[in-house]
DNA sequence: GCCCACCGGTAGACACTGTCTACGCACCCT
DNA sequence: AGGGTGCGTAGACAGTGTCTACCGGTGGGC
């Protein structure tokens, strides 16, 4: 009735997303994921030949996610304040899908060919250079932006284990990222 | 004859050690390490109750050898220098060691209570917090210290994994590392 | 209109994993 | 000498990913 209709294929990435902001990356086992769309363990395989890459095809929703997200926030405006709002906002994103970040970012798991990131991670790296160069004129916006993007990743990835907040003894991460905007950017009020 | 009368959980780690380094994170089977160690399977689990400890253990060593490494280097000089060869250090011991560095940051298969890293991980950070307050005065040197590891813990992995490399299209990460440096602590000749 | 091929899901086997339990051997202590 | 305990063995168990044989329906070619 609801969407019964569709195709296994796409049942099965619905089903892979939702386990994993439910329960976290490792419960995305192949049987469970079949198991919870209502096929036998073998099903899967006529869609995913290998378990990577359903796993890869979960993992390219999530960037997709995160490039609509981060293109919903920082929509105008000058340059610096369109790259905080996206910095936080890939930081929001990060922390309230841990699930899905940590799969996303599990280089073990996502044998990177399947997965086209080309297509979704890169735009989102492009629009973060061009915001880089108008902001910050005058340097390499290519490798200031490659430098701020892993500082991003970085605080993300710490955090949501747990290392920043006893490392540094905060509670909030935003003073970390502003600290990061700030020191790849200027200040913000220059 | 060798050293075949150390214990069987130094020589669990050590097998463990060699296997990560050898054959990447994903070959650390609580199995394979019983079988390189010459034991059987049920083994282990008199000297370490689960399958986490043993990684711990074995994670724990790659925290101590990025210890030394790092206090290796960087001896003396102003701390803008330090930290530089601190960095590079960092930067190195995690690239030559990639299954090792994975297997340390790998929360979900670290509980983090067992590995005692406030032993070997926060005085190394309490470092890069004494050095950045000597490079940079004025400034809250626990935030700028705690934006700086992220940054740099982010570049080991994405470069690990290849990302920067494609986005950035550099073919060293030193230029990136030195650009993190400059960020946070300022130009080198300041 | 029939037959046949094929798409897509089922069911079972296989090797492998981590954990648990029963067993046994050797050694040490009194 | 005897009993207990530390430590390794061996097998069972549930669970995993992959492979293979099977098979029901559906659609196209003649």
């Amino acid at each position: 009735m609801t969407d019964v209709e569709t195709g296994l294929r796409d049942r099965l990435v619905d089903v892979g997303v939702d386990l994993v902001a439910r329960e976290g990356a490792q419960a995305l086992t192949l049987r469970e994921i079949a198991r919870r769309a209502g096929v036998s363990h073998g099903a899967p395989r006529r869609h995913f030949p290998t378990h990577l890459e359903l796993l890869s095809a979960i993992a390219r929703r999530g960037f997709g996610e995160l490039a609509a997200r981060t293109a919903a926030r920082g929509g105008q405006g000058p340059a610096r304040a369109r790259l905080t709002e996206l910095a936080l906002a890939y930081l929001e994103f990060a922390l309230d899908n841990r699930g899905m970040y940590e799969l996303m970012f599990r280089h073990d798991v996502l044998e990177s060919g399947h997965l086209r990131l080309r297509d979704t991670s890169l735009p989102l790296f492009e629009r973060l250079v061009e915001l880089t160069g108008a902001a910050r004129p005058g340097v390499d916006a290519r490798t200031v932006a490659g430098a701020l993007w892993a500082n991003l990743h970085g605080i993300a990835q710490l955090w949501s284990w747990g290392s920043l907040q006893l490392a540094t003894g905060a509670a909030d991460f935003t003073p970390l990222v502003r600290a990061a905007l700030d020191a790849h950017l200027g200040p913000e009020d220059a």
